[in-house]
DNA sequence: GGAAAACCTATACCTTGGTATAGGCTCGTC
DNA sequence: GACGAGCCTATACCAAGGTATAGGTTTTCC
C-alpha cells in the first residue's frame, strides 16, 4: 500500500498519534500536520491520497481548507473528524464533497473504510486527469486552423461543409484533417469525437 | 410555477400547514402526505418535483424512503427537515444524495432555496431521461444485426473490418449501416458515436 | 401453405475521405 | 535577408462510404 498516502491534519498530538498508529496498522503511509499552514506548505505527494481533517483547527478551519482545496480539480478527497460537530457543519462538509464526516468517538473501521473510499476516488480522479492532460497536450500541439477543423469534424460536418465554413478549398480541409488525426493519435473518427467530447467546449466551434 | 410541484411528507398537521403556506406563498404547487404509505400510494405527478421529507415519520422512516426512491433513476430529489437530527443521520442522508438537511427551526429562505435547487436538478434529470428514453426506443427498433453493426461503427471499425468481424460481405454491412443511421436518426457518424456512448454498454460489442 | 421479417448478397454507380507530392504566400524571428 | 511555421492550393490516384435496385434464404407465426 505504499502507492497511497493519508494526509492527516490534526492539532491534538495524542489524537494525531493514535490515528497515525491506526492507519499504519493496516499498512497505510501517513503524513501528519499539526496545522493547515504546515499542510499547505508541504509538497503534495504524487500518489493517490486522501486528507483526514479535524474540523476545528487553530488558524484556518477545516471547512475553509476544504473550500480552498475544491478549487483545484486534482485535490484529494477529504474526510472530516470532529469532537463537537453539529448538523449544519456536517451538511456543509458533505455538500462540498466530503467523503465522510465522523464524530468522535468513532469506530476505527469506519475511518478506515472512509480512507479506502477516498483513496479509491482519488485513484480514479488521478487516472482521469492524467488521460485528460495527455489529451490536452496533444490538442495544444494543433495549429489554430487544425483545432477549428477538429471541432467541425467532431461536430459531424463533411469535408465540403467544413471547407465552406472556413472558406477554403476541400483539399485544404483534408490536409488539416489528416494532420489532426495524426497529432491527436486518433485511429478513427469515433476516436476523435470522444476526444473532442472529453476536451469539452475547448473544441466546440 | 405550475410546472413544478413540492411533495411534502410530514405527520405533524400544524407543521404541514405552515410549510404548505410557505411554499404556496412563492407560487409553488404543493401536495402533502401525512405518511410514507400515502405518499407511495399516490400517483407521481408528471412534472418536475422535489420531496420535502421529515426524517422521523410514523411507520417507515424518511431515510428508508430515500433509499427506496434512490432505486428509481427517475426519483425526485429529497430535502430533509427534522426536529431532532444528529450528525450521523445527516451524513447518511447527504451521502445518499439529499439536496439539503435542515434542522428545525430553520429559516424559510433556506428551505425555499433548497426546493429551487431540487426542482432544478429534477428538471435536468427529467430532460436527460426523456432524451435517453427516446434514444433507447430507437435503439430497440433495430434488428439484432443492426445493433451489432451500430456497436462496431461506434467503436470506429471500418466497413470491411465489420464485415470480417461478422463474417458477412462488405455490402451487407453497408446496408445494415444505412438502416442504423436512418432508424437512429443520426445525421453523421459523430452523432451515432455520441448516441452509442449515451446508451452505454448496451451498444458495446 | 403463405405472408412477413430478418438477413444476406450482388451489380452498378456515385460521393466522400485520405494521401503523396509539390509549390506558393505571409509573417515573425534570428 | 534568410529561415521556419503556418496556411492554402493543386494534381493525381486510391480507398472507403453510401444508395438504389433486385433477388435469394430461413424462420416465425397465423
Amino acid at each position: 500500500m505504499s502507492d497511497a498516502c493519508v494526509l492527516l491534519v490534526e492539532d491534538d498530538p495524542s489524537m494525531r498519534e493514535a490515528l497515525e498508529d491506526l492507519a499504519r496498522s493496516v499498512g497505510l503511509t501517513v503524513r501528519s500536520f499539526p496545522s493547515v499552514r504546515e499542510f499547505l506548505d508541504a509538497p503534495r505527494p504524487d500518489i493517490p491520497c486522501c486528507v483526514v481533517l479535524d474540523v476545528r483547527l487553530p488558524g484556518q478551519s477545516g471547512l475553509d481548507l476544504q473550500a480552498d482545496l475544491a478549487r483545484d480539480p486534482r485535490a484529494p478527497p477529504v474526510i472530516f473528524i470532529t469532537g463537537h460537530g453539529d448538523v449544519a457543519m456536517s451538511v456543509r462538509a458533505m455538500k462540498a464533497g466530503a467523503i465522510e464526516f465522523l464524530s468522535k468517538p468513532f469506530r476505527d473501521q469506519d475511518l478506515l473504510d472512509a480512507v479506502q473510499a477516498g483513496l479509491e476516488r482519488d485513484r480514479v480522479q488521478r487516472d482521469a486527469f492524467a488521460d485528460l492532460s495527455g489529451l490536452r497536450h496533444r490538442h495544444e500541439s494543433l495549429t489554430p486552423r487544425e483545432r477549428q477543423v477538429m471541432g467541425l469534424v467532431a461536430a459531424g460536418r463533411m469535408n465540403k461543409q467544413i471547407a465552406a465554413d472556413l472558406d477554403v478549398s476541400e483539399i485544404t480541409v483534408k490536409v488539416h484533417r489528416g494532420q489532426v488525426m495524426r497529432k491527436m493519435h486518433a485511429r478513427s473518427v469515433a476516436d476523435l469525437v470522444r476526444m473532442a467530447d472529453k476536451l469539452g467546449p475547448a473544441t466546440a466551434v
